[in-house]
DNA sequence: CGTTCTGTTGAGTTTCCTCAATACGAGTGG
DNA sequence: CCACTCGTATTGAGGAAACTCAACAGAACG
């Protein structure tokens, strides 16, 4: 069930013109990318890649937010990726893919078949370089995550998350003040299987953090943090 | 306290010149790789980076294993990779590196200053693509290792760390028996660091296995396990 | 107004951690 | 050669954290 394409006419006026991809391209290797390129759209909730399908196409995320998970044959789920705007997905140089792609909310797909742009690639150098870029970017986040995973409280794990969600939230509306709001743009399961943990626990931890006054919530998914200093000191991670 | 420097003449002696960063090159692409590598030796336990220090340096790992950890100020620890033979360290345009390197075993870099190495991959398309090539799969390995660490009990995580060895060192020795031998090239320390344990529950978890059948040794770091199969079991992760 | 989906809360249990004692091997010096 | 020490590993007892199972609350939707 797509979604309607959007109404964008060329990259110039492509939001994620500047951290995707394409961004260190010139004006000729534009041209070859706008030349293969097409839009996909996603509703929420709904698969883009099951684990073990051919890769068809790549791409990067234009809006939305979808997630990488792995599951094992009994059920449990582990969420090893969450791609927000800008990001890429998919890998070239691999036949299939090895996680559950879902759209977490809408997700506007901005797609490449996958061979045209491994060739492309070989060709336009600042697509590899910027990939190059892109993945090791996303290393590091992986790391950061196994010490989340690995070594972590279930209070520490979700303060992290939400820090994590507050401080980018506050780089895109460049709010400076010590308070910041941010809607969630997951669920609580959602949380769960990205923290390693289950509902209960992560419901449990979001009122003992709200009752100890680290963030307010009425509504589930409307969160306000009054003082993120003393969020970031709940992540257990910064002396 | 480094070792000394080893008597490689040119890099078509080397072990890893067939899946290192420069396996793509070309002859002319090789020359000037070799014109700015130069090596380092480092014995087991020491380090080679701390988390913070200016990445003055990347490089290969020509012989040993070496590991990234991150440290919380109170001193949980938790390993973000292990680096073998032929493994990239450091990464291209970043001033300080964020993991404390460590020598598990005696350590052999050839290492590129970084600078000349950063233009070096501007010039040089083969490098680029084969650091593309390695850091996605370094991607996957970590991925792999969140689900392990998210959502593994200590049996399932002991299984797998030992499955993961079992098999490697197999493809190594080409060994296509049932049964395989091999030298733990890690303390219980580094495994706990690695699998988000503390060092009794892995010694409880090997003790287990042992009794169970499907592990055997006598010696620390000496594991027989007598049906692979069995083991891969264990893991939890294929049905 | 019922149904469904999501989230919250409670009670009891399991798993893993903490703390502590002990064992083992390697290296050192008497 | 033997005692001593140090680093590493094992094992046990008790406790804390997170999980499982279950009941219930609130919002969204037909």
């Amino acid at each position: 069930m797509n979604l309607s394409v959007p109404s964008i006419k060329s990259c110039d006026d492509c939001p994620i013109r500047y951290n995707a991809v394409c961004s260190k391209c010139e004006p000729d290797e534009m041209k070859d990318l706008e030349a293969i390129k097409y839009y996909r759209s996603f509703a929420a909730g709904q698969p883009i890649f099951f684990a073990g399908d051919p890769l068809e196409f790549v791409g990067s995320i234009v809006s939305g937010v979808s997630s990488l998970t792995r599951t094992m044959p009994d059920g449990r789920v582990q969420m090893v990726g969450l791609l927000l705007p800008g990001d890429f997905m998919g890998r070239p140089n691999r036949e299939t893919i090895e996680c559950d792609v879902v759209a977490e909310t809408d997700v506007m797909l901005c797609c490449f078949r996958r061979r045209p742009f491994e060739r492309l690639i070989n060709d336009t150098p600042h697509v590899g370089q910027r990939l190059l870029e892109m993945t090791l970017d996303e290393l590091d986040a992986a790391r950061e995550w196994m010490l989340v995973l690995g070594r972590k409280t279930a209070r520490e794990k979700i303060a992290s998350l939400l820090y994590m969600i507050a401080t980018r939230m506050a780089k895109l509306s460049k709010n400076t003040g010590a308070a910041t709001t941010f809607t969630l743009p997951i669920t609580r399961e959602t949380m769960a299987n990205y923290l390693g943990l289950t509902i209960e626990t992560v419901s449990r931890q979001m009122s003992a953090l709200k009752r100890d006054g680290l963030i307010a919530f009425s509504d589930r998914r409307d969160i306000a943090v009054p003082d993120v200093e003393s969020l970031k000191a709940e992540t257990g991670e910064y002396a």
